[in-house]
DNA sequence: TTTTCAATTGCAACAAAGTTGCATTTATGA
DNA sequence: TCATAAATGCAACTTTGTTGCAATTGAAAA
């Protein structure tokens, strides 16, 4: 589906800035912070605007927060590749950089106490990447 | 053992400032911000003292990340009743509140791709709280 | 196509979170 | 007690995120 209906069909207006923000998470190999989608774009994007556009996607969730553990939050696309809000990542306490594992980690009924309701569930494994090791 | 054995154990001076984080720590029922270290306080903490507090703590693994998901991190004393850094968390997305989880979630090694070292994970379990839901 | 107008953007100003340099104070061991 | 390195407090600064408002623009109606 293209970017434009996406938008559209959560009542968004498919304006040059929401696209260029689209188009640079699908140019993205993993989750991305607001800084990258600044850096990373073609147009020269307002650090406001993207703010303001982040927010407005996360409201529909045509983007998620992937939980870095580092010190500012980072974005993917929701749905992509399968790609659902609760796939675990992987961050390098050596290089920061944070990636997309494959499977799903499994939450365990048995470890929440009476009264909690699990909606969704994070997880990161945190230690070395192939070039930091 | 006492705090500042704790602390000289670890090489650092055990100062009135220090014993005092240590305190609130202890006296916490959960993960806290550093913010919350310095209205829990007893003593007139300095902002940038807390900031270096915390982060020697952090350094030494007397204190670690606990992962919250907010947008400020929470930090949680290392050992405490048997917590170690790998223990999962719960955090309610009305009230905001992180509280720990009891036992261990386990990181499935099949899922990482070949290369990578995994040293600790961080889940979060999102959802409400008893008193939300 | 042109007009219209709410939604979106950019800018300025602000607030909150975190860092750095430096002078003063304090814990510790001699 | 004294000397000294470590730790603290303060000022100034950077980075990150928010808000109000005027100008622009996308989309729908005319
Ligand atoms: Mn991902
Ligand atoms: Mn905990
Ligand atoms: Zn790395
Ligand atoms: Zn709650």
């Amino acid at each position: 589906m293209k970017a434009e209906d996406v938008l559209k069909r959560h009542g968004l207006k498919a304006t040059k800035s929401r696209l260029e923000v689209i188009r640079v998470f699908l140019d993205s190999g993993g989750p991305i912070s607001h800084k990258e989608i600044i850096e990373n774009s073609m147009l020269r994007l307002d650090r406001v605007s993207v703010y303001r556009i982040v927010n407005a996607f996360l409201k529909k969730e045509i983007i998620h927060n992937a939980y870095s553990g580092g010190r500012n939050p980072l974005f993917e696309l929701t749905g992509r590749g399968g790609a659902n809000h609760c796939h675990p990542h992987f961050s390098c306490r050596m290089c920061g950089k944070t990636t997309c594992l494959d499977g799903v980690a499994f939450y365990q009924k048995g470890q929440l106490k009476k009264g909690y309701i699990a909606e969704r569930q994070k997880v990161l494994i945190e230690g070395l990447c192939p070039k930091c090791r």
